[in-house]
DNA sequence: TATGAATGAGCATTCATTCAT
DNA sequence: GATGAATGAATGCTCATTCAT
């Protein structure tokens, strides 16, 4: 259970040595998407980032401070992206169309899907053994049901369902998967088709 | 990306090394569940199977074609499941309820996902980068789907869905991350609640 | 220094168990010829003849021993050949004719290369950590400068060379050289036009 | 039959990592010459080269690139000793001795054997199981054999046999083992008793 | 004697990480 | 801070050899 992987040395907040901080993130998050953590070695990130090796070393206490970071990145990103979300829905203060806020959550979720399956799995597997990880992952997991809660307390008493709290987990669930396969060009189908199918099925699930 | 590992090793199935093939499987089929392909050595494998490094190699090309191998026999028995499921169906001979036909097929994709649902997620990652775990994995989703196609086919023109493809393929995935999720005992949800509303959902999609 | 290799486990020498003996040398010969001795494992060489692989050791102690028993078998069969040679100038009883001698000479060094550079190479290798092979190495030059001394004897007061003991060992490490590389295949050019200058050389060498 | 192993590693061809890898070239050299390729493995190597076996691969990116670069640079240093031999046998200016020509380049030959003698045959016995070591050994004799035809040239008028193209190979042989034999103290007679015979075998050939 | 499954030391190679410059 | 050469433990895999059947 190790607890210090996640302090960026020291702080380099100064200076222009942030930038190569960010070409190293920047590569990271590349190349893992693209060959699996497991096959990206620290040597190629820093030739990706046009950095030595040992620069990696002086802006990363290891590898998986770097997935740390990314994630950490990501996540703050995502709820960026989700409080724009609710202060444009709130200002637009239009009578909620429960079909649009459907169509618009699917939208916004696959919107903040950009981190790939093999990192949530890198991440999963460190877990067990990285209380950090752990802390990092439960927190997304509870900060994104609680959002998707958040998103569909507004039509509770029109959503037909008998177990709020199993709907609001298994429409998260669905939704997350299929964009999941979707973002990764997994499915034989396209999002053209997939989409709509999925927005009419959560819908006539909720509210028909 | 090589294409031959899934090349059998001469072929030891006879006599007493049968034993120590199961031994072999069973121990790699628990570590890369709880390990990970990759933190998984071929070593840990043999030494979890009571067998010596060089006996893993006598029953397996190498450590990819244990888990082309393990996949199989999963595929193999999901397949069994499902004639059964079928052959059973169509001796009751009764009128076709919609809803009772949706419960079933949730509980028969839940009893075969006994088998290492960790796997999946595993060849899911491996196969971006290799091509023999893509091929198995495409083949059986799409033996998958086309079950899930001759499941639904009966009830095609009470089906109410403007793409009947997308909605099975839909209804496929969908299935599959919920069975999964539970098998895992990864929601924070038992399957008490999670099986009737995953019921609930799909029959009001397809048939409401 | 090892000096147990050579032997022969126990003494097969009845029944049909030498014809499996003799399948492991002949497809010991070939294999280590055409893949080189590093390259050829025991179970290649049991499964090319036949038979399982502790039956290779039923019949050698090792697979150096086999390398040895094949050396051995060559070392006879040149002799033999070179008896045979011997007889047959001596019975012909002619006026000795040197070019006609010089040409049968290095046809019958020709025919008695059977043995590839890779295997003599091992020996030579292994002569040093093994005094088996030592020997039987040392044996087989010394044999054969000897015979060559036995035939060019005959033509002593013809030969025209202030040192005959090192015209002797010239001709030997020449014939053999070309031998060697026609029979390997590596020359640029063919037996038809190498052996006829071969054969000019030393004769204007020796009596010009 | 990998054709790739001969690509030189990212470029430490600067600073101090120079001394290493000379210092690796040499203890390949030594060990290859001594125990064979396949009795002298990476971290030998490494250890008899002071350094760990990563380093190693830091400088060659496997062990088939450290012989391949061996080879190299020895026919570059026998190229550069021959081209020496040229101008300044051009500079002598005097009429041309068949006798000394023959003497001289016998030397020339056995100067430019002093470098891994061993590693000849080895390189020879791997070619005919891979490619890379085939072209690199197939080069170095096609470029002495026209160094050969080089040197004979001017004498082109006065060498009386026949085949001219054959001749000029056969002598290459025959130096290049004779010259082997010496060097690695194979033949039990010693160099002042076999140079003038092969100097004396060769002139009669040429231009009794 | 023959079998072939089992053994485990050994090898080539990788890669996260360190550290002297 | 940046560099990149050096490190060495660890991995996947091979193969000569043994031995229970």
């Amino acid at each position: 259970m190790m607890t210090d992987s996640d302090k960026t040395i020291d702080s380099p907040k100064q200076k222009r040595s942030m930038a190569t901080r960010h070409r190293i993130l920047a590569a990271g998050l590349e190349l893992f998407a693209k060959d699996g953590y497991h096959h990206t070695s620290s040597k190629k990130i820093a030739a990706a980032a046009g950095v030595a090796t040992g620069t990696f070393y002086n802006h990363f206490k290891d590898k998986k401070a770097l997935l740390l970071a990314l994630h950490r990145d990501h996540v703050i990103a995502v709820h960026e992206e989700i409080e724009r979300f609710f202060n444009q829905s709130a200002s637009i203060a239009s009578p909620p169309d429960s079909r649009q806020m459907m169509r618009e959550l699917v939208e916004l979720i696959l919107r903040t899907h950009q981190f790939g399956p093999e990192l949530h799995r890198e991440l999963h597997i460190l877990s067990f053994t990285d209380d950090d990880f752990a802390t990092s992952m439960r927190k997304e997991r509870e900060n994104s049901h609680g959002k998707l809660r958040q998103a569909l307390l507004p039509f509770r008493n029109r959503i037909r369902v008998d177990d709020f709290e199993t709907a609001n987990l298994l429409v998260g669930m669905v939704v997350e998967t299929v964009v999941h396969s979707i973002v990764m060009g997994i499915s034989p189908l396209d999002a053209d088709r997939l989409l709509p199918a999925l927005t009419d099925m959560l819908h006539r699930y909720l509210f028909n």
